[in-house]
DNA sequence: CTCCATCTTTGAACGTGTTCAACTATGACT
DNA sequence: AGTCATAGTTGAACACGTTCAAAGATGGAG
């Protein structure tokens, strides 16, 4: 979802700076919400200017999302184990699904603040952006792992959609998860334990005659739509 | 996608203000957006102090949430149509989902600030949120009807829910229409144009022995995670 | 070393949504 | 008519995200 902020080359003392504003604002963050941490307060926490603070991010939404590339890295990380573990579809979807509700949860209390950039469409911070191209292609190489590493049997057109397509629903889970204010993400654990069995028996099907016809009609619907 | 802004019974005079104050916000959006609609503006505008506005509308995105109302009342409106003249489920489907297309599209412009606050949880913007309850409500409802005035034969688990699911891919749409920038949103008409039959006939596909199966715990998946 | 262009830093100032204590108008009841 | 609680109204004040002109630091060229 996130995009890169700045990869422009820095000197080390400048790099230092930026840094040092991120971690401030991920400590205020963490302690106090997305509210209370005013950019006054990052900058002071900092050590440095409001200004500052500015000349390295060009608003606090851009701060957001350095927080929210650290949890995509993270995501990238905890989901090594359950691809290296596990060998069947089900179990690789699920067990990837469930390392991004693991790992996001510490964040679940601001997220609704990211996930506004989600849907202003002007946004470089939107999963849809150019900006953003390389951190979803990144996402979507992830889920093409999972199917590639599985069991799963596919006709080639839909094959070669679907890591984009669970990419589209991981982002529906993220919209759920958004939403889910019930202990600890409960519900939106529930959400992915009984909807991947599901997607399971859904992707067998579609090699069943009478429905095949439908995959193709959806797989061409999803050319026609692409830019 | 907004709900009724306060329908308790007011004095004739108060409601009055209440309806000037409502139709100088939208002259402002209109004409400048919704950035360039500050709070002072439509005050002035409407000819009362700041302070007053806020009295009739605990916020700004309070107010926006009676333009989202007129959108929704005037696709109420254009949906009879279709409704009347479609006998088939693909036709009503369709009718219905071009309508809010042609309905919305003075809108698109600054569409996406407005959705953009609305994809945050806790605004009251937010199509899941407790504020749009009743427009949510009639806007499933229009489901409904498509349905219920098909030829569309369903089981009957399917059949109860399935009005939800096609506003959540109505919700879908709207992202999409949100993010097209094709001229005249051609290319999201494309979509409803190209997606509605697949959709038919995946309901159809319902009923066969093997798919069945999926349906029901697809429904049952939906039952459990229902609030 | 001197110069100078560029990178970095500052904090006051701007416009915003929102709040609030104070004020006025209304209308029901004596 | 007088009283008084409630509804309606005001605009200054607040805290916020953001901007900007100005100042300071850096480092390479001559």
């Amino acid at each position: 979802m996130a995009t890169v902020t700045d990869p422009a080359p820095r000197s080390s003392k400048a790099e230092q700076t930026r840094q040092s504003i991120i971690d401030a604002a991920m400590r205020l963050f963490r302690s106090g919400g997305y509210d209370q941490a005013t950019m006054r307060a990052i900058a002071e926490e900092a050590g440095v200017s409001v200004g500052n603070a500015y000349y390295y991010f060009s608003s606090k939404e851009h701060l957001v999302q350095a927080y929210y590339d650290r949890i995509q890295a993270a995501h990238a990380e905890a989901s090594e184990q359950p691809l290296a573990d596990e060998t069947d579809f089900n179990g690789r979807l699920r067990g990837v699904l469930l390392a991004w509700v693991d790992v996001a949860e510490p964040y679940h209390e601001f997220a609704g603040k990211f996930f506004k950039n989600a849907a202003e469409p002007s946004s470089p911070l939107s999963p849809f952006s150019e900006d953003s191209t390389a951190a979803r292609e990144a996402a979507i190489e992830l889920h093409r792992r999972i199917i590639d590493g599985s069991d799963l049997k596919l006709a080639k057109g839909l094959r070669d959609e679907l890591p984009e397509l669970l990419w589209l629903l991981q982002m529906g889970i993220v919209l759920f998860w958004v939403h889910d204010t019930s202990e600890g993400q409960r519900r939106t654990r529930d959400l992915v334990d009984q909807s991947v069995p599901i997607i399971d028996r859904m992707l067998r099907l579609t090699r069943l005659p009478g429905v095949r016809g439908v995959v193709d009609d959806v797989v061409g619907l999803i050319h026609m739509i692409r830019p």
